[in-house]
DNA sequence: AGGTGAGTGTACAACGTTGTAGGATGGCCG
DNA sequence: CGGCCATCCTACAACGTTGTACACTCACCT
């Protein structure tokens, strides 16, 4: 159906191959033959088959971005920024979605599932750090996220540790001195929870303040339901604060959601601060004070490294780590008058 | 580097397109021949090459999805559906953002940007009604969204008019007699506004109640922060209301946080019901009352839809037009006592 | 006049796959 | 025993593209 090289060599009488060199903008065509190709193509409309050119040349143009959900906001968010960053290099995004489920993760990984790409971001939530050896795969690879640290493959990520120690020295140069956590993992060490959950007890031992246990409300996931679910808890449970870290931006307004509920008043009774800029808590009542962690510069940054390793082929560099530079959002939910 | 069926061939001591044979199944191949094959295949890690396959066949196995910005949470929320509806039918997707723009919408109809797909789901925003020949592509194409009706192409939709009538009817059976409504685009006839505009005004209609232009707040984008602007608009017109039909959620939480702000309980004062069934109006303040448009249901039939014009070649079945269900969730916002 | 080299174009092969046509083997029938 | 069919497998061509090698035409220099 669709016009190919041959078509326009024929009307334009010349070799598809010049038909190609054209399109390819080879220097040495003489200028009336190159205008008689030129206007060959327009009149059949041909355009070029990606798949034949693919086969020859190897490469695809597409990559690969394995998330857990678009439905979380911050996966859109970061999807959103990814496909801006790969258009910007020519480059086109596959999605897939995982769940965040660890079996489906691997089987990315090791599937021929992920074709038709020349590279793949990957940004796993089951996997742990002991599953690091499945990233030794056969294409480029870039990982993101925080579940995974010293991997054999690039890795670009946000600075959690540093981040939410800000986060925290924010709340207590407020003269906050009890502030709860919504979040928590349970023994975890590494992963978004375990790393936020570092700055913030080194924000208390900077500050000089004791690391109270009962102040950290545990969560398997991160729903705004859970945050809702957590901080119920944690007012159930008795113990006083007068601020919270909430370890993303989605627990902290379901966690705001119950203290409202409860009657107190944010940030007057108690602060509050998440964690990933999300556009949504810039419309919250009271609009939400966060950290951005930097997600243009991780986006961006990840395309680059991955089209590097694309075009690179065999040459072994080591592996990098990259931390984008955060940002401490101040909005009213920690902006306290006097 | 990867293997391949020639590289299988070898090792197996057979044709290639014996191998071939046996990764498509083929009938008669002696049981032997095909273990050899069998082990020479997982022996050598071979996984077909895709960009050869698709040259060869013709297909891509791929669709590409164009919606506005996957940061609009109804879009992220309808990708989301789309990828796991596509996946069920052995299909990846491709995402192009185009900001709503109308160029860019016209330039991926028209270029042959988006290659390496097998056909097109596309949502426009910028596009209206008179740009609908520009539809008359050369691909499977199957259209989403309310900017454009009667087009020559397939098209998957939501009842807009009937379920918004059905959010009306529903605050007018709470008692309301003065609905406000945020988000109207002026002089849209066609378009999600527009319909449901329509749908609100034939609510009013049957409950015999006299449509007041005052009533309705407008706005270009349907962001929360417009939300938030027109809600403040119409209380400073001093306008009465009761209720407030926001055309989406995101401008009903947008609208709820003005009101709240102003003083005004949500929904003793006010009533308040919004569109879409985003995943964040179940964990407002207070939660939100909406129209589920049948997201899932829209997915499925699009995917589905895309697939039989894939497959069917050049069968010029006239195009079909295929509203999903929607259904009334009523939470908070509208649940007045007595 | 012959040689050189840049400019312009072409033929052919190859990327990895699958459809088509047909060859080889063996069993079964008349 | 010849013929025929079913089974199993192979050679070849083709999908549309681009790299390689080379042929031809001029100018220009020696």
């Amino acid at each position: 159906m669709a016009a190919t090289l041959k078509d326009v060599a024929r009307a334009a009488g010349v070799s598809i191959k010049t038909v190609s060199n054209v399109i390819n903008d080879y220097q040495h065509i003489r200028a009336d033959t190159k205008q008689r190709v030129v206007e060959a193509i327009s009149e059949l409309g041909y355009s070029p088959n990606l798949s034949a050119r693919s086969l020859r040349s190897g490469k695809t143009g597409v990559i690969g971005l394995a998330v857990p959900e678009l439905s979380l906001s911050y996966f859109a968010e970061l999807a959103d920024a990814i496909i801006k960053a790969a258009e910007r290099r020519g480059l086109k995004v596959l999605i897939e979605q995982t769940s965040g489920d660890r079996d489906r993760e691997l089987e990315i990984l090791s599937g021929p599932r992920l074709q038709m790409t020349d590279g793949l971001l990957f940004s796993p939530l089951g996997m742990s750090n002991e599953d690091s050896h499945h990233l030794n795969v056969t294409f480029p690879l870039v990982l993101l996220g925080e579940r995974i640290f010293g991997g054999p493959t690039d890795h670009v990520t946000m600075s959690n540790v540093e981040s939410a120690r800000a986060a925290t020295a924010h709340l207590l140069a407020k003269g906050r001195r009890r502030v709860a956590v919504v979040g928590g993992h349970r023994d975890e060490v590494i992963g978004s929870a375990g790393l936020r959950l570092r700055g913030y007890q080194q924000a208390l031992e900077e500050a000089g303040i004791p690391f109270d246990p009962a102040l950290v409300g545990y969560t398997t996931l991160w729903h705004r339901s859970n945050g809702a679910t957590t901080m119920r808890e944690l007012l159930d449970s008795g113990v006083e604060f007068d601020a919270v870290f909430g370890l993303n931006d989605t627990l902290a307004l379901g966690a705001m959601r119950v203290l409202q509920e409860a009657g107190l008043r944010i940030p007057d009774d108690v602060a509050v601060i998440g964690f990933d800029d999300l556009d949504e808590g810039q419309y919250s009542l009271p609009t939400l004070s966060t950290i951005d962690p930097g997600r243009a510069e991780i986006a961006d940054t990840a395309v680059r490294v991955l089209q590097e390793r694309i075009s690179e082929g065999d040459a072994d560099r080591p592996p990098r780590e990259i931390e984008a530079r955060f940002r401490l959002v101040e909005r009213e939910s920690s902006q306290v008058a006097g």
